[in-house]
DNA sequence: GGGAGTAGTGGGAGAAAGTGGGAAGAAGAA
DNA sequence: TTCTTCTTCCCACTTTCTCCCACTACTCCC
């Protein structure tokens, strides 16, 4: 179980560090996606399988599944952990999540996603003012 | 699988690089032909039977169908990656997806798409755009 | 409080990928 | 047949990437 948040660097080779006690869960390929609310997703590779699974189901024909498709599949790249633990952030998706320098890294259960530190507080904070709407949207639900 | 994408450009001689990590898993035998929303697909040469034998099962009597078999296997070649991992694009091919100098290259599962950039810009823009639309969909095929 | 170990960051060297150009061969026209 | 043009194959250069090493700071344990 992923948990926790945690501020690193980016590098001008586009790397970042993934939290050390990150690494033993995720292992040593993983697979960074677009995600929502600009982040990026980091899956570990055999999470990302079944996603993947899921997208080459869809039906080619339509043109919003096909686009839907492209978004995650071209949006996404298979990448190491190197010898550091570090991973590579490739331009496009640095620029889709208008990485700067520093960044967040979250661990949200099965899997990461990294924040640029502004947009992060920006979203957190956000989130912070609207905590009792939303406890009571999951107390609906039967989460509390 | 094939993901991920690419910024490459034509040379004069109508030549584009195939991005290194997608060498091996496409083959020394390509097709290419015309493409969705605007863009050039490249299957490898045993997807490509694959896709030509569902083609060919489409019934002729309608002729929405017949011609889109038409559109899809009359614009096919096929072609060879060459020793630098280069395939030729034919002029044909390259009016029809309006390539520039500038092409984005990408993996969709099971085919590369080549794009002219500035169409491949607009197109994500449009896309990323519609993000409830993508959080729907990711729900249903159960990434969340 | 001090030392050892681990985590995060930065930089350098070697390797690989991308791009451009030239030469040789094939095809077509005069 | 010969000349020209277009194509294809090969080589070389430049830039980017990747792997490895080193330094610093922080934490944990003695």
């Amino acid at each position: 179980m992923l948990i926790g948040e945690y501020r690193h660097t980016i590098d001008d080779k586009r790397r970042v560090a993934i939290p050390a006690g990150f690494r033993k869960e995720i292992g040593k390929k993983v697979v960074v996606t677009r995600g929502l609310d600009n982040c990026l997703f980091v899956y570990p590779l055999a999470m990302w399988q079944k996603v993947a699974d899921r997208l080459s189901g869809l039906s080619m024909g339509q043109a919003d599944t096909r686009s839907f498709s492209r978004f995650m599949l071209a949006g996404a790249i298979e990448t190491e952990v190197d010898s550091m633990g570090r991973i590579l952030v490739p331009d496009f998706l640095k620029d889709f999540a208008s990485l700067k320098q520093k960044v967040v890294i979250a661990g949200i259960h099965d899997r990461l996603e990294i924040w640029d530190e502004a947009r992060w507080k920006e979203h957190t904070e956000r989130i912070e003012k609207q905590a009792d709407v939303l406890a009571q949207k999951l107390g609906e639900i039967g989460v509390f």
